[in-house]
RNA sequence: GGUCCCAUCGUCUAGUGGUUAGGACACUGGAUUCUCAUUCCGGAAACAGGGGUUCAAUUCCCCUUGGGACUACCA
């Protein structure tokens, strides 16, 4: 039975690159129909968040990466690390130090400056029992630190191949901290194997510290599970993907409004391809299809621009009705909007409003401006709209469209066809002799006050005559 | 500094000894459209360098260069 674990620490949010490996890992598992598990790795006290926890389970909730087993907390089992740290050390695959951090620090500056790589200069490697039992007894604080053999140890990556590790460049690994709760290290193994996970998915940044992992396994007499370490997500410099660069957190993303289906697609190709020309992948068809070996090497560029192609493309694949509630949430982020606003719309409206604004948005948040001037009565005019070089628009131009528009459209009584308003404004067109953008640029801009926005013509059939011919002449008024 | 990992268009990538080196995003030209958008068609754009191995290297090996990760009583 394959099973596999997302083991985040609860440090605050969860990072995009914490959100791939647990795709990787949910994926990998449900495709052999194995367990996915969730853990919580929070043996650091001081870096506990408040709410870190929950809003990690909700963000994961969120994408439909749901966990089969878990979440178990490491700050619970303490006493279990304890006993097997006991264990390593009775073995001697382990020992007590009392060095302190003082020590420990001027040994480090002393090793770089001698161009030596710093490392653990095993002072306490061989204190005796007597020497241990006098200095724990006098209160003095140790920890204890995993004796790594000097020898040679390969091992195979699932996505690297084989690998070699020297064990005399490895360092001596702290196990228990001072304060009795275990390091990364040694909880890792102990609940991967305790979990019986099979395969260990974790980012690269775990490579190096692997060989301790495994001579943890074997000094436990345990079998070591599968590796797969996963390429970076980098920044456009290239580096790993830091919160400097831009937003890390996948809460950024879901309140800048991209869909979980767009993200979950982009992540997923991140450092992963079918081999086919296929771009669009559900979370189902990513089960099915998804495969460790074609997992690239190296590290991939998180660039945003494929993001936003593939959330349009999402956007576009849902209905009206779907695609309203989701807007519904960055609407009542802005500052105009107010629940009657919606409340008195028709389901009918509602999915007019919608439809014209789907083709047009990039994110959910690209809604709410575009749909305001259907909502709210008067517009705070941008100016420097009306003026558009590429239309051959200028403010003079501005004033003649909108100066003959309006008496037209006053006349027209029918609003309910869109065929019927462009006739109208087609005659106006010609009557002037002027290109279309020229007239619909300016009339776009007095009913919308927006650059992207519905078409003309769908703007006068959706607003209806009285608020048409009202923004008009607001705009006209606020033009000259 | 040490250890380890990595290297195809700007970006994400296909490619596993013989290809006009393919696709997508972005960029750009055009068409459609009532403007922006959408959609469609076209264009520019890559095998880091040097040695081998081979009849033949993007592909296999080595070196160089470049990039990255790790190097805590953080994960």
């Amino acid at each position: 039975m394959i099973k596999t674990r997302f083991a985040p620490s609860p440090t605050g949010y969860l990072h995009v690159g914490g959100l791939r490996t647990a795709l990787y890992s949910y994926l990998f598992a449900k495709q052999n129909k194995g367990i996915f598990a969730l853990r919580i790795e929070d043996t650091d006290q001081k870096r506990y968040v408040e709410g870190a926890v929950e809003s990690l389970e909700n963000v994961l909730k969120f994408f439909d990466l749901n966990w089969d087993e878990g979440p178990i907390f490491q700050s619970k089992r303490t006493e279990i690390y304890m006993k097997y740290a006991r264990q390593l050390v009775l073995a001697g695959h382990a020992y007590p130090c009392f060095c302190t951090s003082e020590r420990l620090d001027e040994m480090r500056k002393q090793q770089e400056a001698a161009k030596q790589p710093p490392k653990y200069d095993r002072l306490c490697l061989n204190l005796s029992l007597e020497e241990y039992k006098v200095r724990s007894g006098a209160g003095e604080l140790y920890v204890i630190r995993q004796r790594i053999p000097q020898e040679d140890l390969f091992f195979n990556d699932l996505i690297r191949g084989d690998l070699q590790f020297h064990g005399k460049d490895v360092d001596d690994q702290v196990l228990i901290k001072s304060d009795g709760f275990p390091t990364y290290h040694l909880a890792n193994v102990v609940d991967d194997h305790e979990m019986k996970i099979t395969h260990v998915i974790r980012g690269e940044e775990w490579l190096p510290s692997t060989p301790k992992h495994i001579w943890l396994y074997k000094a436990l007499g345990w079998t070591p599970p599968v590796f797969a370490h996963l390429p970076l997500l980098l920044n456009p410099d290239r580096s790993k993907l830091s919160k400097r660069q831009g937003d890390v957190a996948a809460e950024d993303y879901i309140n800048k409004g991209y869909l979980k289906e767009a993200m979950i697609n982009f992540i997923a190709f991140l450092g992963w391809n079918p081999g086919t020309e296929e771009e669009l992948f559900t979370l189902e068809q990513l089960v099915e299809r998804f495969s460790l070996d074609r997992v690239q090497k190296a590290g991939a560029v998180f660039n945003l621009e494929k993001l936003d192609w593939l959330n349009g493309q999402y956007i576009r694949q849902k209905s009206p009705e779907e695609l309203g509630d989701l807007i519904l949430p960055y609407l009542r982020k802005e500052s105009w909007y107010k629940d009657d606003l919606v409340l008195q719309l028709s389901p009918e409206q509602k999915k007019s409003f919608v439809l014209s604004v789907q083709l047009r948005m990039k994110t959910l948040a690209d809604a709410a401006p575009m749909l305001k001037p259907f909502l709210v009565d008067a517009l705070d005019y941008d100016l420097s709209l009306f003026t558009n070089e590429k239309m051959k628009v200028d403010k003079a131009m501005a004033v003649l469209a909108l100066e003959n528009s309006i008496p037209a459209l006053e006349i027209l009584e029918d609003y309910d066809s869109e065929e019927v308003i462009k006739e109208c404004l087609v005659k106006v067109i010609e009557k002037l002799g002027v290109k279309n953008g020229q007239l619909l640029w300016p009339l776009r801009v007095a009913l919308s006050n927006e650059q992207f926005s519905p078409g003309t013509f769908e703007l006068i059939h959706l607003m209806g005559k009285r608020l048409t011919i009202k923004r008009l002449k607001a705009a006209l008024d606020k033009i000259c």
